[in-house]
DNA sequence: TAGACGTGGCG
DNA sequence: TCGCCAAGTCT
């Protein structure tokens, strides 16, 4: 595809996907014009983790710890906590680190531009993009697996990107990016927005779409995707013992001894579902993975072992 | 660069 | 019911 047809094809696609997003969006918190930390925090938390387990969470932090100075000086065990399960417990800690981090070489400012954002622990590409643009209105690239998906099925014409960001989705993203700031960021928004309301992975809702009879995908007669996303193992992974343990802890108010954790651990496991019940129900004869376990979450920072037994990290 | 890393809702 | 999938990052 050529840069003319790409160029042309933004200019239309822009005004329809725009104007959707002008009365279709959604009214998140992180969208009533809150600080940049409050944005950071919101993308942080969103990483992999739906909308609306996230909403309530982010709610109760930022009345808690409204600036970055405020989360710095908590407890970890405290960020922990409030953490709850929203999942990947290690994003929670990253992003106190952060904090420490804007305090000690931003002066307890948010950084405006990308390279700093880049620098902070726990932001990656997408984050620092998405806060450079929706915190500061910089013209940035954002590209996030809901993008990623709208250009693969409008512009390309297939039904799933590829499994892992190419060069050429980046370079795609950039072509058809607005010159203009206040644009790109509405633009930005609008195509992420786009994609994880209407242009899902799954049953898209291609009878809303703003744009259906400008898609590639459409147009190609809705081809199958050309590979097989992989699976995210968890019954009976170490994963799933971690989480488990994660749970223990933020429960407890004392350390817990080595020798009464499998029996805490297994209630924990007990209370999910029915298959992950399966895979684990003879775990208590695997101790090594919950030793595994343990031992990773020490080496993360996630938790301490003491004399009277484990606990969340001070 | 492929794999590890939580959790819960939905089709 | 069970596998897929969600605003990724790090090693």
């Amino acid at each position: 595809m050529g840069e003319a047809s790409c160029a042309a094809k933004g200019d239309v696609v822009h005004q329809e996907i725009t104007r959707w997003f002008g009365q279709q969006a959604r009214d998140l918190p992180w969208r009533r014009g809150c600080s940049a930390w409050g944005i950071l925090v919101s993308e942080i938390m969103l990483q992999q983790t739906p909308v609306v387990r996230v909403q309530p969470v982010w709610e109760e932090w930022m009345e808690r710890w409204p600036t970055p100075a405020d989360f710095a000086a908590a407890p970890a065990a405290d960020v922990l906590r409030a953490w709850g399960r929203l999942g990947y417990p290690r994003r929670a800690l990253r992003l106190h680190a952060a904090a420490a981090r804007i305090l000690e070489e931003h002066d307890g400012a948010v950084p405006d531009t990308y390279p700093e954002l880049l620098a902070l622990p726990g932001v990656g590409t997408y984050t620092a993009a998405a806060v450079a643009a929706f915190a500061f209105g910089r013209r940035t690239t954002v590209v996030d697996t809901n993008i990623r998906r709208v250009h693969a099925r409008l512009v390309i014409g297939q039904a799933l990107p590829a499994p892992a960001l190419t060069a050429a989705e980046t370079a795609l993203a950039t072509d058809l990016l607005p010159e203009d700031a206040d644009e790109s960021v509405l633009w930005n928004a609008a195509v992420m927005e786009l994609g994880a309301v209407i242009c899902t992975a799954r049953s898209p809702k291609c009878d809303l779409c703003p744009v259906l009879d400008k898609c590639a995908w459409i147009a190609a007669g809705q081809p199958e995707p050309t590979y097989i996303p992989k699976g995210q193992p968890w019954a009976g992974t170490d994963r799933q013992v971690r989480g488990a343990v994660m749970a223990v802890l933020r429960a407890a108010s004392s350390p817990v001894h080595a020798d009464l954790f499998w029996d805490s651990v297994a209630a924990q496991v007990h209370a999910e579902t029915a298959p992950a019940l399966r895979k684990l129900h003879d775990l208590n004869t695997h101790a090594p993975q919950l030793e595994r376990a343990l031992a990773g979450l020490l080496s993360d920072g996630l938790a301490q072992l003491s004399e009277t037994g484990y606990h969340l990290p001070h």
